[in-house]
DNA sequence: CTGAAAGCGCTTACAG
DNA sequence: CTGAAAGCGCTTACAG
């Protein structure tokens, strides 16, 4: 029963029966368990045995009933991902770094957006994961009731973003407070003083840390913070728009900054259609650099936040939780960058400033 | 055992045994058989016996063990999805129509970007999915005989895209030639005659389609379409720079049309880069109508296709493959339309061509 | 309409 | 270092 470059051909006219573990057994003369232990890397087979029955495993292209071992106290060798859409560039390439991430280690991916504790529940009772990959995205999308639940079963687990929870859980994060702390400081350098800034929606933990930030920084460089405007986004290109409508034709403003490139979008927009030059008369800068950031017009100065890479952490930290138990400490904060291009007043090169240390 | 809202801190508190489809049926005083019997409604239970069971269900909050099930054969509730990666728009849209779609219908999606051979089959003989969604994105990403394994297998499948086989297989597709006719004849319009095409990788049949039906609507417009330039790029931003900065400067053209918006924003950059104003010195379009086009500095003219409907349609079709067995004719092709904005030449409003019947 | 029993394909103590 | 056996939690003929 050799094997030619058409692996997939010959089986099929095999067609008779899957090939199981006691075919492998049998074939290799040893028993179902030892054949278990191989597959399993257990190291107390000896090595000329494990030798011989890899051979079978090879010439027969056995390949595990994953549904068998997961029922018999194996590994299911996937992990959920929730999320709340994938609508966003932000989610998109979370997605991206985690499911390479994940398949570089031999994992898969189960992808969720609906989650609604009857989907947890499915999945943790089902059996169905090894861990979860959370994206929190406010009080909808989970609550801290199911992480209690998770730690209690011992279901690894990982949340990605900034929860209002106060007790800690296992994390991956980015430097919200850094970030916009920059922004604020290059908002002194340009002198602006006048600035409305638009947040993100009430329950958002990673806007609120972003005005903070901004707050910061602005009184670090003389700028009263109270004296700013802060009016309330919901993270979309319209709710920009809706702000900029309701809040530039009444007061004068220097700069406008938001808590994301889809609501500055919206600003842009906005001036667009009223003839507001940017940034001539406003200057107009978000944050987490999506794609469409540097092609806008003019390209829009932001905060760079590392999407993908974010998802890359979580499901390497996540491996590492699965791997050490439960309590090692798994943290993380990312780093955030300023990306200076057009929208801000500025008009050379584009340039990158970082935070010394975060 | 009465469930208040927070139905997952009682189990905890329990926390002695996980619920099994025995501890209902004693609870129930109903045997095993009958208990999943009325999970999987099975007609024949007696209806009062079901209001019995299903109550008691619902009290201990039961979740059946989709692993044991699927194993003894029922269904995984699972729809394996093959992507080429989740780096382009049109695979995200594509990913977010599927899995909103397939969540709807009660299923998970499995998602796999890195296609190869050993991923596929531990699919398949590990039992973890019910059936496939395949992209089709050239030699690399499958082959007929994967379909034919599929097949052979009895396992369902859809393919996206146009694939290069003589076979015919479930598929959705787009109306790749409908649409770029519908931008020839536009192009007919403006009097475009000196035309650069760039196509996509070589084994791409939706980059043929497009360049096909290109050619008609030109000799349409009575431009012969031998006379058009086509050069090779690969979908890449990056490969429409490389290609307009080879072709521009040498020879003069009225217009360039890209195979897909990414080539086209390519194309767009060097002529930023080169001081060539679009759309005066030169027009420059698309095929996508990806979120970018209609922000891009002039926005872009461009074919749109339904990415996201694609998922969706792919699922809906998979899942009437699933039901009714093999030999459903299950071949649609979604139309697609000319958005015409302000990079072909054009400055009014926006506005929308459809194909009058594809 | 319902139940007892076999079986799905594995893993893992328990012996030796 | 290896094997026989029990068991994971379901589904599905087969009887009745």
């Amino acid at each position: 029963m050799s094997h030619n470059e058409n692996g997939f051909k010959m089986r099929q006219n095999e067609k008779t029966s899957k090939i199981t573990i006691d075919i492998v057994a049998q074939k290799s003369g040893f028993s179902r368990a030892t054949v278990s232990r191989v597959l399993n890397r257990d190291p107390s087979v000896k090595p000329a045995t494990a030798q011989k029955i890899l051979r079978v495993v090879e010439d027969l292209g056995y390949t595990p009933h994953s549904m068998a071992s997961a029922l018999s106290g194996g590994k299911t060798k996937t992990l959920a991902i929730l999320l709340p859409d994938l609508l966003h560039e932000y989610y998109t390439q979370l997605l991206a770094g985690a499911d390479t991430t994940a398949e570089e280690h031999g994992y898969t991916l189960l992808l969720k957006t609906r989650n609604t504790r009857k989907v947890f529940q499915e999945l943790v009772e089902g059996g169905r994961v090894d861990a979860f990959i959370l994206r929190y995205a406010g009080p909808a999308s989970f609550d801290e009731d199911l992480l209690k639940y998770l730690r209690n079963r011992r279901i690894p687990y990982i949340v990605i973003g900034t929860p209002p929870f106060l007790d800690t859980h296992p994390a991956v994060m980015i430097d919200n407070i850094g970030g916009a702390r920059l922004m604020a400081q290059h908002y002194g350098v340009h002198g602006y003083k006048r600035i409305l800034f638009i947040t993100g929606p009430d329950h958002s933990n990673d806007s609120k840390d972003r005005l903070y930030g901004f707050k910061i920084g602005l009184s670090e460089k003389g700028v009263d913070p109270e004296r700013i405007v802060v009016e309330e986004g919901d993270f979309s290109q319209r709710s920009g728009y809706e702000v900029a409508k309701r809040c530039l034709l009444q007061d004068q403003f220097d700069a406008v900054f938001a808590a994301n490139d889809s609501m500055a979008l919206g600003v842009i927009q906005f001036c667009q259609d009223r003839g507001i030059r940017v940034p001539e008369d406003l200057a107009v800068t978000g944050f987490d650099d999506t794609f469409f950031a540097g092609h806008l017009q003019p390209p829009l100065t932001t905060i760079r936040q590392p999407m993908y890479e974010i998802g890359v952490v979580a499901v390497l930290n996540l491996l590492r939780v699965m791997e050490k138990g439960e309590q090692v400490e798994s943290r993380v904060i990312l780093p955030t960058k300023l990306i200076v291009r057009r929208s801000c007043g500025c008009n050379g090169e584009p340039m990158e400033l970082s935070n010394p240390t975060t």
